[in-house]
DNA sequence: AAGATGTTTGCAACCGGTTGCAAAATGCTC
DNA sequence: GAGCATTTTGCAACCGGTTGCAAACATCTT
């Protein structure tokens, strides 16, 4: 069916290395040459095997794109820009959902029978172990949103989400709340964990401001309906901290249910400013990840690890900011 | 790095094609030789690489999932199924994001340079002809979400929004709405053409409603809103049928914006039953498109062609129906 | 015009597998 | 244990490319 080097060769009356030469960047080749083997590939529709010349080359160019988060609307956003970002550079992205597997075995095995360049874990609840399978197996590998460590196994691409829990708490004290509390996603996710540790952080010198912490059984809507809701039934706190937009859109529906005003009886913060925060109808004051620099800066990692595999494991955090919207009242002047 | 046929052979004693047919489905190899091939393989972590078999096979268990709709959240549940689904079947979605792209030459090459087994189609407002190009190139090819042809070229998988936009408009009369409107997406698109199509069809057999059309210029949330707002500039009608979910809440953000109640001031019914349709601070009264059976019917008929690459190109719609939420009055008893 | 230099070309081996074929091994029957 | 059918095995060619190497050719000196 398809048309092969050897076609072309006979057409173009060339040896078959001519022909791979003309369609190899730098390789030596006269024009004329050149011009007689483009001709014949053009009369036959001819374009080159990619994974034939694979095997030779050890460059696939596919890039395996891991990831469990394939409910959390942030992703739509993320696919987005890592097809296209990939895309951008000549590489492939062979999509990965890992759904309810946390089992690192299987995708290292079949990404690498699939001889992928390089692995970009995108995940903010995997443990850092899943990407270092990749690595141990000897592929280059980065995980984007994933957690930072002081000393890293693998590339880490994301947000100190630390920092960003401290942001959070700090934004509430700013606006002269005095019992704040944080509703985080799943306790076993690790950005959850992280983010709750700064909320904590934060609060610790400011021992006048009541805190309390509850978790949500996963980074959903529903789940941060249900857990606000059980919240509301006893004395809930003045501010919330959502671990993520969509818990905390699901949470101001459980207070809105209840007769109660957002900011007025009880402030909500989320994370991420996914597109829908903004919609007028949500408004959410949120914390911003840089989406687009994070995704960026991944391929950048993944690229250069694969040009250098030995290279020091790196971490890149980028810096969050909070983004007012309607739901926590002004700060007061 | 990677451990090949050859060094299994060596190290179990036996053939290259001895190691080679113990990892092929019903080849023949007896089970003392099998024995000791596996032996070898798990010491030195052996998997075959698919790449280089695909080259004498014919098959790279690749499918093309191509779409451009990266910004409607329907197609998080869309992916997340696709993915789910051709993993489940032991094949792996290499991802093709249009963007902007509507030329298909440049996908085509691409997905042929790769040699995948079958490419699907996923966007509602691709015209047919994208899809037809991968026929023409000899790639089994479906399109999903596409357009109802009655003598279709490839294969469509999909739901008759012809059929969908006369059950919106039927959904409107029998609530007693005398003044209605369908809101579309863009007017380029084929699905909301076919939808203006239906509702303007169920109409005309009742001459006493008076209808109209307008059109957002995507579909977004803030094309619906605009679109919205700026009808209510003028006299709105009483219900409106939106092109989609997302255009749908959209409008509502614009009219609450004006001070008006849906359901009782306006009516909304949106199309596609997203995920976010039954969160209940939206609660969209919608059409509920079934897409996992969708995707389902794709894949199998994906993977039928590339069985019998001949086979005739097929239609296959499934019935949409009417999900009763918030926003539409309920029907006069 | 011969020699030195640089460029272009084809040969042949290789990448990591699969597979048709004939030889070797095995299992059965008598 | 010979004779036969059946299964298992290895050889070698092939899939569609790439690439080191040496020969062929072109270009430039002197």
């Amino acid at each position: 069916m398809a048309v092969t080097l050897k076609e072309v060769a006979e057409r173009a009356g060339v040896s078959r290395s001519a022909v791979s030469r003309t369609f190899t960047e730098g390789a030596s080749v006269s024009p004329k040459t050149r011009a007689k083997v483009e001709a014949a590939a053009n009369e036959l529709g001819y374009s080159p095997n990619a994974l034939a010349s694979s095997l030779t080359t050890g460059r696939t160019k596919l890039i395996g794109l891991v990831s469990n988060n394939f409910h959390n609307p942030l992703f739509l956003e993320v696919f987005d820009l890592f097809t296209r970002g990939l895309q951008d550079r000549g590489l492939r992205p062979l999509l990965v959902n890992l759904s309810h597997e946390t089992d690192p075995a299987n995708s290292v095995r079949m990404l690498r029978q699939y001889s992928v360049d390089g692995v970009i874990v995108a995940s903010s609840t995997l443990p850092p172990s899943f990407a270092e399978a990749f690595r141990d197996a000897g592929v280059p590998v980065v995980h984007s949103f994933g957690r930072y460590t002081t000393s890293p196994h693998v590339h880490v691409v994301g947000i100190d989400n630390i920092a960003c829990g401290r942001m959070a708490a700090e934004a509430l004290i700013a606006r002269g709340h005095k019992r704040v509390a944080f509703m985080g996603g799943p306790e076993g996710a690790t950005s959850t964990q992280d983010r709750a540790r700064g909320f904590f952080d934060a609060l610790a010198s400011h021992p006048e401001i009541e805190a309390s912490v509850s978790y949500a059984r996963a980074y959903s809507f529903d789940a941060g309906r249900e857990e606000m809701a059980r919240l509301l039934q006893s004395d809930p706190a003045e501010a919330y901290f959502g671990g993520d937009d969509v818990l905390s859109i699901g949470a101001m529906s459980a207070i809105a249910d209840k007769g109660l005003r957002v900011p007025q009886d009880v402030g909500v913060i989320g994370l991420n400013d996914m597109a829908m925060a903004r919609w007028q109808n949500i408004n959410l004051t949120t914390i911003r990840q840089p989406v687009a620099e994070i995704i960026e800066a991944s391929i950048d990692l993944v690229v250069g690890t694969i040009e250098r595999p030995d290279r020091h494991p790196e971490t890149r955090l980028f810096p969050c900011r909070v983004i007012e919207r309607g739901t926590l009242r002004p700060c007061p002047t």
